[in-house]
DNA sequence: AACTTACATAGACGACTGTCTATGTTTCCG
DNA sequence: CGGAAACATAGACAGTCGTCTATGTAAGTT
C-alpha cells in the first residue's frame, strides 16, 4: 500500500478571482475535490452534528447512532472530510476527536461567493 | 417519459441555522443536490467561462471548444446546474443563452460559513 | 420546401462512490 | 499478560456519474 496522503487542497491558490474568471482544468478539479467532500448528505449531517456537540468536537461512537450508520461507514466519512482538510483529527487515549476546521470553510464560502 | 422536473431547493429552508444545528437527513439530501451540482471540475469551469464572458452570459456554442468537450455532454453539464437553480436559461431565436444566478451562489455561500 | 445551424435527448459504457462485513491495530484496565 | 473498547483498513457489491456516439427538434436561410 502507498500511503499517499495528501497536502490538502490551498483554497485560496485554486482560483485567486473566484469563480468570476476563467478557471483552468486543474485548478477545477482540485475545487471540486473540496466540494465532493461536502456534497453529500451524511458528510453534512457529520459537519452539522460535530458542531452541534460539546466544545464543538465528537469522537466516531457518539456519531453511529444518530446517524444509524456503522462504524466503518462513519470512520470512512470522517477520513475523507480529513482528506480535504474540513475536519481535524485528534487522539485522546482510544477515543478519536474531531473537530470542524472553521476557516477552511469560510475560504471556501468565501469563494463561491463569486 | 416522466418530465419529472423540478422544484429546485429551497436553500434557506433545507439548514435555517446552517451547518450549526444537527440536519436531519431530508434537509441534508437536498443541499446535497445542490453542492452535488457544483461539485464537479466541468461544471465549475462552465460557471467561470459564463461569468466571464460579455454580459455574463454564454451558449452552449462558445462553451464547447474552451472546454474541449462535446456539445452533448456541455449540454448535459448546463442542464444539471440548471435543474439545481445555479444558472438560468434564456433561449433567443437558436441561440441559448446561459446566465449565473448570483442569488443562488450567494444563499449557497452564506450557508456554508458555518 | 430543403438545408443548415444550435441545441436537446437517448442509450451505452467505464469509472467512481457509499455502504456493508470482516479483520487489523492501538490503548486502556484488571 | 489477556481481554475489551474505540477506531481504521480491506475488500465486495450495487448504484451513480461523466463522457461519448447517434439521433431528434426547433429556428433561421436561401
Amino acid at each position: 500500500m502507498t500511503t499517499l496522503t495528501i497536502t490538502p487542497v490551498d483554497v485560496k491558490a485554486c482560483a485567486p478571482s473566484g469563480l468570476a474568471a476563467p478557471i483552468g482544468r486543474p485548478e477545477a478539479e482540485q475545487l471540486a475535490v473540496l466540494l465532493k467532500a461536502i456534497a453529500d448528505p451524511t458528510r453534512i449531517q457529520l459537519i452539522s452534528y460535530i458542531n452541534a456537540s460539546n466544545n464543538a468536537e465528537a469522537c466516531v461512537c457518539n456519531l453511529t447512532e444518530p446517524l444509524a450508520l456503522t462504524q466503518p461507514t462513519v470512520s470512512h466519512h470522517l477520513k475523507v472530510l480529513t482528506d480535504a482538510g474540513l475536519i481535524e483529527r485528534e487522539k485522546r487515549g482510544t477515543w478519536v476527536w474531531y473537530n470542524v476546521n472553521q476557516d477552511r470553510w469560510q475560504q471556501i464560502a468565501k469563494l463561491l461567493e463569486i
